[in-house]
Parts: structure tokens; sequence; C-alpha cells
DNA sequence: TTCATTTGTGGAAACGTTTACACATATTCG
DNA sequence: CGAATATGTGTAAACGTTTCCACAAATGAA
């Protein structure tokens, strides 16, 4: 039922034929298509098991991310499948739910199944999932983060750099008061730094931001719209608003229409990520622009490159921009108290 | 490197370690616990490769999806990773891009990786694929649609049914001049099917579509808003458009407000799918909720029934409803001619 | 006590490839 | 013309599991 059947009927050893699909060129011409034909005739599809078993690769690459409920996730295993398909590799995926104990379990299973290399989000996790992938000397990279000890390889942005960027912007148009709302730091590196970036912006202005006015919401639109809601009920309510990603500012941008709040007259209001909607919607919003395909495409490439045994740089930092449209603009004149 | 060095650790037989894993009840608990301290102390993880070769089951379900760049697909995908997950599967995903030959490639490639089930999306698709599907006996389900003469095992919803359902509730309004706005059908039997549905609703009540009020674009935010623009600057301008996914409603619905048309008043506007945004914008949009978690995760109970032996119905029609909310009304009274 | 059954374990043969290594024949070169 | 080098192919040994079968010891029933 395999490689044998298809040599015997093309009256050939399994060893030609064995070359015949990894190095055809050693193969002669005539005995090629000797062999194609007996694997037409058998239906012959190569038994990836032993061959992985043998050989000791499996060309699969595994990928851990949080969720793919949320597009933006999604968007770069597109682009980071379609780099691998391309290079003959196969995509093993796996969602851990934002839980570190899962995403181990996750790892771990996707070791067993012999994966190449390992494609994570983000740099903090269980330990336990590192010491593993150097005892098993399996190539992998963090993604959207960098590692800032450069403990691990990774291709993503600078996510304190980015948060400090859009913090600023706010900060030179006149804003004062702050309120953010931001992904669960305890399971986001990303949204942590974002986080510390604007603290760090804020600081060096000699403002602040108090724990009240940082609100962590599991993503999703609608949570960006209740914590738009509880911000601006705030006294005084902030004058700008960040959002560490689109999908809160989004439901935050509806909820202000809701609550009769103009963007960005009464509020300036940023996103993170640069989604589609983030352009469509009115007013335009004003985010950051993280390239998000370009993270997975980077990845892919840093994966094959090492498989391949060549050198490669061990980060890859991505940059973002700053895109400006219509959700910032400077604070209102604030009213002088009575 | 592997089973045998535990077993010799442990002072037992490879069998036995085998056994430690597959049927633990069978092996002493004495036994057991030694097996277990040999496993830690050599950081040892299970072979698959080797262990698919000789089962016969790779304990991996592959997907071919169109695209993971749509949250849709990419939100099924999740929940019929949770499933197998349970279940001790993993999932092996390939993007095809909407590609006829690519999805060959892929399940080609799927079935040398040697999955033990496959999941695709929609039933219309180069018979190639079926005919070694069948030949290979792989278990499979084509997911979203369920194939009307039932040839193919199913998990999804009536989309010609839905469609009809949608152009109803328009006609019941009261609405005569329709256009639409939908994939293309050549790739997408789910569009396909849908814009039959609305074709017979109208047909039933003595109405037509034209030709040029079809308008077929790649799923894409921004294409609604072109295709919207499109189907208003005919004459007579329809007085509802029927998008078949609620991304190209929502594309439309911000482009209305460039043309300074409002919904429900000016036109009405119906989306598909249900996604969360539909609710969110102004006027939320009134839709049909597709389950799309429950494709996914009566897909993966499908397979997992399937693989464990057990009897399965072959097909799963799933609810969809029809979710009224404020895009749609009544049309204008039509001026009469002057 | 004897036989049958349960419980726990091991031996050895697959599973379908890849990969050294060897070898025969044809080609090139000084 | 002989030696060196390509070119094309084959033999046989892995790879790390599972699985079939056998078997010993402990337990239960008659």
């Amino acid at each position: 039922m395999g490689l044998i059947q298809v040599a015997r009927r093309a009256g050939v050893s399994p060893t030609t034929v064995s070359r015949f699909f990894n190095q055809p060129g050693l193969v002669n011409a005539e005995t090629r298509a000797r062999i194609e034909r007996a694997v037409e005739a058998l239906d012959y599809v190569p038994n990836g098991a032993a061959r992985a078993l043998v050989s000791k690769r499996s060309r699969m690459i595994g990928v851990v991310v949080p969720t793919l409920d949320h597009a933006l996730f999604a968007k770069a295993l597109n682009s980071l499948e379609q780099r691998l398909m391309q290079e003959g590799y196969t995509l093993v995926v796996a969602a851990s739910g934002f839980d570190a104990a899962q995403e181990r379990r996750q790892v771990e299973s996707l070791l067993s199944q012999r994966v190449d290399g390992l494609v994570l989000v983000g740099v903090a996790r269980d330990p336990a999932i590192y010491a593993l992938l150097q005892a098993k000397k399996l190539p992998y990279v963090t993604t959207w983060v960098v590692d800032p000890e450069a403990r691990h390889p990774g291709v993503g942005i600078d996510n304190r750099a980015a948060g400090h960027r859009i913090a600023s912007h706010l900060c030179d148009l006149g804003h004062c008061d702050f309120g953010m709302i931001l992904a669960e730091t305890a399971q986001n590196d990303r949204a942590a730094e974002r986080l510390a970036g604007v603290r760090a912006a804020l600081e060096e202005r000699g403002l602040s931001l108090a724990a009240e006015r940082v609100i962590e919401r599991p993503l999703d639109l609608l949570e960006g719209g209740y914590a738009f809601r509880h911000l601006m009920s705030l006294s005084p309510a902030p004058s700008a608003v960040i959002c560490s990603a689109d999908v809160f500012a989004v439901g935050a941008a509806l909820e202000s229409r809701r609550l009769g709040l103009r963007i960005p007259d009464d509020v300036s209001l940023t996103g993170f990520d640069d989604i589609e909607l983030a352009s469509l919607i009115d007013p335009p919003l004003t985010t950051l622009s993280v390239p998000v395909r370009e993270i997975g495409a980077r990845s892919a490439d840093y994966l094959l490159k090492r498989l391949r045994g060549e050198a490669v740089p061990d980060s890859t930092l991505l940059d973002v921009k700053l895109v400006l449209r219509e959700s910032t603009a400077a604070p209102r004149a604030k009213e002088t108290k009575s």
C-alpha cells in the first residue's frame, strides 16, 4: 500500500521511487515517466508519518494563538499559511483561549506531532514551555512582540514605543486627561507594553494615568462600549481615550453616539492595529497601524530559513505607522471653574 | 530517544510504556509511578509520527477554508479546534484562497500528512477531490451547506431557504425594486444558493432581479460600499439592497452615509451571518443569523463520532434566524409619474 | 485441590519511508 | 587506452511506536 507497490509496478526499487519524489533530478527521465504512471494508477499518496519518522522532519509548522475569534490573529495566520504552503509546509494550529496552562498543553501536543517549528504569540508564558523548546532544540518565533531582552527570537513591533507614540500625539494636541481601554494585561504582554508606553509618554510630560482610568477587558466590541461609557462617567471625564485595539475603539465610537458625545469634539479616541473598519467608521479612526500580514509572512520566513540551516537575524522589529484620521483633535477649551 | 529509553529506565518493557500512555488502567499503579518518573526525567514526548505510522491514526483533522482573512471562517475554526482538542485531536489548516486548484493541492497535502478526517467549506469543488476522498475512505464533512442531493455529509444551513426568507421579508414590507451584493458565485456555492433563494422568492410574487442588479464582488467591506454606490446610481434605484454577507452590508451602510442616503428611509438594507458588528452599527442591521460556532462544533462532533465508529446522521441542517432590526422598513411611497 | 479467570507484563513483528553505502555502466580526459 | 568521474540504480538497516500473541502469577469458583 505504498512506495513498494509503486516500485513493483514501475519495475524499480523503492529507493528510486523515493528519489522520484525527493530529488527527481537524479532519476532518469524514462524511469521517471514509468514511476509517474504507477503513482497515478495506484492513487498513491506518500505517507507523511513514515516519512517524518525516518527523516525526522514532518514538514509541519505549529502555531498557538490566543484565539481565532478575532480577525487579527486569523489574518496573520493567513499570510503565515500562504508562505509556508509555497515551501511545502503545512500549518498546525491550536487556540489557547488566553489560558497559560492550556497553551502549555497545546505546545506539548504540537511537539508530540513532531512539528518542525513553532510560532507563538507574545513572549510572556509558562517558562516550562521555553525549557521544553530548548530541550528539544525546536526552532520557534514569538510574534507581535520582540523580546526586549532578546532571549527569544521574535517578529513584531515595539509595543511600548507604539504606545508612547500614540500618547505623545494626544499630548501634543493638548490633552491632559486620559482614559485607556485595553486587553487583560495578565494574559497579554502586547497590551501591557502598550500601557507602559502610554504611561511613559505621560510621565515625561508630568502627567499620569490613574488606575481607575485604565480599564482591562476581554477583547470585544461590546466591552469597548461598556468601558467607554464607564470612563466618560468619571469626573472629570477624560478628554482622550486610548484603546489598545481598534476593536475597542470601534465599540467606543458606537457607544459615543448613544451617549450623545461627539468625536473628536467632545472626546478624542484612538485605536491600535488599523483594521479595515477603522478607516470606515464615522469619524475615521486615528490609530496605530500594525503590519499584521507582515508579521505572519516574516515569521514564516524566519522559520523557513532556520530549517534550511541559513543564518537569520534573531529578531525582526517591524515599523508601525501612526495613522492620523479624524477621531483626534485638540481638547475643548477647559471650562474655567465657576 | 524514545519509548525504549523510558522503558529501560523504568525497568519495564516498551510494551508496558506504550500501555501506560494508551490504556493506563491496564498497568499496575506502582509500575505506572515508575514510568511516570522516567518520563519526567527524560522529558519524553511521544513520537506522533511513529505512532501514526503503526496505528494508522494520526489524531489530526484537516480543514481547508477559503480564507482566514475573514472572521467568519476563523470563528468556525475556533470552535472546531476547541472541540477537537478536548478529544485529543489536532487541527491542520490550509487556506485555498478561493482557488479550486489550490484546494485540491491542499487536500492532497493533508492526505499525505495522514489526517484522520477532513473539513471542507461548501460542497462545490473539483470532483477529483471527492474521488480521492472516496478512494482513501477518509471521513469528511462539508460545512455551511448541506448538499441538496445528499451525496456528501454536511453540517450547515439551507442557504437557499435563507435567501428566500430574507427576500420574502422585504417583499412583505412592500418592496419591488431590489439590488443584491454577493460574493463571487463561481467560487462560492453559499452565495449562489442564497441568490437562488432570493430569486425564487421574488418570482413567487411575479417580481424579478435583473442581472445588472446583482453585483458579485470579493468579500470585503470596501467592495460592499462600491457595489452599493453603483446600485444606487441605477434608475430606478432599488428600494432594498440584499447582501449575501454582513461585511458587504456594513460597507454599504457606511457608504450610504457618504451618499446622503438614509437607511431604512431611503433604502432598506439586509445582511447575512449576523456578525457582532451588525447589531452595533447605526442603524442596527436586519440580517439572517448563521450559527457559525455551531457549524464548527457540529462538524467536529460529526468527525469525532465517525472516528469512534458510531453511527451518525449524514447531514445536520442548522436553523437560521431572521433577525429584524432597524435597517429595513416599508419603501417610500412611490412618486407618481408627473 | 483443581480448573478457570483476571491481572499484569513481555517478545517480536510489523508500519512505510529515508538514507548510507555499494555498484554497474557510461562518459570524459590526459 | 586507462583512470577518473558522472550517472542511475539497488540493498539493507534504521526510525519509534503499536499490536498480536503468549505467559506467569494471583485470585476466585467448584
